[in-house]
DNA sequence: ACTCATGTAACATAAAAAGTTTCTTAAAAC
DNA sequence: GTTTTAAGAAACTTTTTATGTTACATGAGT
């Protein structure tokens, strides 16, 4: 099944951001994920509709972080990028009127609800500078 | 993205399974399922590789349980059906010696991994006899 | 032998994410 | 004011992968 690596690669561009002054090209961004950069822009324009970062057209112009790493979590970040399920798996809604069907189904919807909840809790509490501080020490 | 809703088909089919006395046909499994009897051979050929399920060839054979209900959880049929993950979001796998890179994987990697245990546990506390009881029990 | 059913391999289709091309718009540099 | 640089946006192509399909082999019961 295919992943959705956005979320991962946006907060690796945005704690770049942050020790630029200058602003990013879409075209910079592109060769730093090894993208194109309409891909890139597509992607950066959900967070600039969110307000997490500018873009100015022209000369000297590009992608900058419209607020501080401190105040962008990374749920945020993955609430700008999509509305879809976190999950791979998916439920039925063809027999809606076999019990069975609906039990099995509120089983598993019971269970991903509640990890679902708890991956929001959990990505609401990390913001992107504490990520870049807390984590990067626990790297060896 | 998409979902792979195997697991809720397949849970669907194998209640339906433990009420009837003769073996099930793949070719009438898929006009329930309103799929195709190869994909449903496919999915149930995991099932049965785990022991969940058998298949008979032959006249009057077809696929019936190989375990009582009460012996089978989600958990079971879950890791029969798939060793891929839980999860539509996706790390990167790129930058591996760019800190920041790291400290972003590893911080939401965290918080899936609880996410996906807490899954697998409250997977393997479901039963399929309990399922068929317990939930149908909150319907209405 | 004949029929019915699974097993399996090889191929086709469909849907969605990602990539690409092309053009427009706007801002700075000259 | 013309040129250059960059985002914005639309239309299209490519790639990927799950699903569906066809065709044939195997085996069990009548």
């Amino acid at each position: 099944m295919r992943k959705d690596s956005r979320l991962s690669r946006m907060l690796h561009v945005l704690v770049h951001m942050h020790h630029l002054e200058q602003p990013v090209t879409s075209d910079n961004i592109a060769i730093m994920l090894g993208t194109n950069p309409v891909v890139v822009r597509r992607t950066m324009s959900l967070l600039r509709e969110q307000g997490y970062v500018s873009a100015v057209k022209g000369h000297g112009g590009g992608w900058t972080l419209a607020k501080p790493l401190h105040c962008i979590t990374l749920l945020d970040i993955h609430r700008s990028l999509s509305e879809a399920s976190l999950f791979t798996i998916g439920l039925t809604d063809e027999h809606t009127n076999c019990p069975i069907e609906k039990a099995v189904n509120l089983a598993i919807d019971d269970v991903l609800h509640e990890a679902g909840q708890l991956v929001l809790r959990r990505f609401a509490e990390v913001t992107l500078d504490k990520l870049a501080v807390e984590y990067a020490a626990k790297l060896n």
